[in-house]
DNA sequence: AAGTCACCCAACCGCAAAAAG
DNA sequence: TCTTTTTGCGGTTGGGTGACT
């Protein structure tokens, strides 16, 4: 005996496509009537033999508005692949984290890409090094490191950046991730010692910046204040810069910035 | 023009967790 | 606390469509 028994199987209820006859009566009495709870309760009052399930997959895979369709860009593709590589078939997660698509999108993307190709880990891992790569010399290349006499002081920043790309990029057990910040910055102004290095991060979109009792780690570090955000980036050289000061603003959001002392 | 094949993607299935009673 | 219902998720299917022979 089944007491779970799905409610598509009732007797009478429709299956497969939707017409545009059953969208029309949807989509209003989604958005302008009752929203979408009750899902099971909403066939009956908005006059559709479906079960309710059928009508949510069709609102959330479909209907819903402001969801982008058809084909995935080239930087889409690539976070699909950077996310699936870290968290793998969470198909939920990683679209929580590539608005305007749904879960079910990105898991038939990701199946016929698959599908196409037997070596897609190899794909993947490739994909994932080249981009960190091709970040790393661009982001140097927008700090004009050419410009920039000694070789070794340039490795200097290399590795520096480096590392930052790697703590806020692949890491999955790294609190920092990428997908916590909206840009960073790495100012060198030409004729003065100070340069800076900024950022700016958004806890509600992630919790993965905090421990359990509620602590900001960062790369090993527990980051309680200012100070402790110091001691997380001292060991690291920019360019033979240490850090000088570090300002947070402190508002729930990141929007930091950390100087530093040739 | 007809048949076959591969691809895409909407939709379904079934399980598990969460919520409600 | 237990049972039932609802919701969310990931796996899978199958129909539509276009490319190819």
């Amino acid at each position: 005996m089944s007491t779970r028994r799905p409610c598509c199987e009732k007797v009478g209820l429709k299956k497969g496509p939707w017409t545009s006859k059953e969208d029309k009566k949807l989509i209003p009495y989604v958005t302008t009537q009752h929203g979408h709870q009750n899902w099971p309760s909403l066939p009956a009052r908005a006059g559709l033999q479906r079960c309710g399930k059928s009508c949510g997959l069709r609102w959330i895979n479909y209907l819903k508005p402001y969801m982008k369709r058809g084909n995935f860009s080239l930087e889409e593709d690539h976070t699909i692949i950077q996310l699936h590589d870290l968290l793998g078939n969470k198909w939920s997660t990683i679209a929580t984290l590539l608005p305007k698509r749904t879960d079910n999108d990105i898991k038939n993307h990701c199946n016929t890409n698959n599908k196409k190709d037997k070596n897609v880990n190899v794909i993947k891992h490739m994909a994932q090094w080249v981009s960190v790569r091709l970040e790393a010399e661009s982001r140097l290349s927008n700090l004009s490191i050419s410009s920039l006499s000694n070789k070794n002081n340039n490795n200097a920043m290399y590795n520096s950046c480096s590392i930052m790309l790697a703590i806020d990029h692949d890491d999955p057990l790294s609190p920092i991730s990428k997908l916590n910040f909206h840009s960073i910055e790495l100012h060198v102004p030409t004729n003065n010692e100070l340069c800076s290095l900024s950022y700016e991060s958004d806890h509600s979109d992630s919790n993965m910046m905090e421990t359990t009792n509620g602590e900001e780690i960062m790369d090993g570090y527990v980051l309680q204040d200012d100070d402790d955000i110091m001691e997380a980036f001292r060991d690291h050289s920019f360019n033979g810069h240490t850090i000088m000061e570090f300002n947070g603003n402190g508002k729930g959001n990141l929007d930091t910035s950390i100087s530093f002392l040739k």
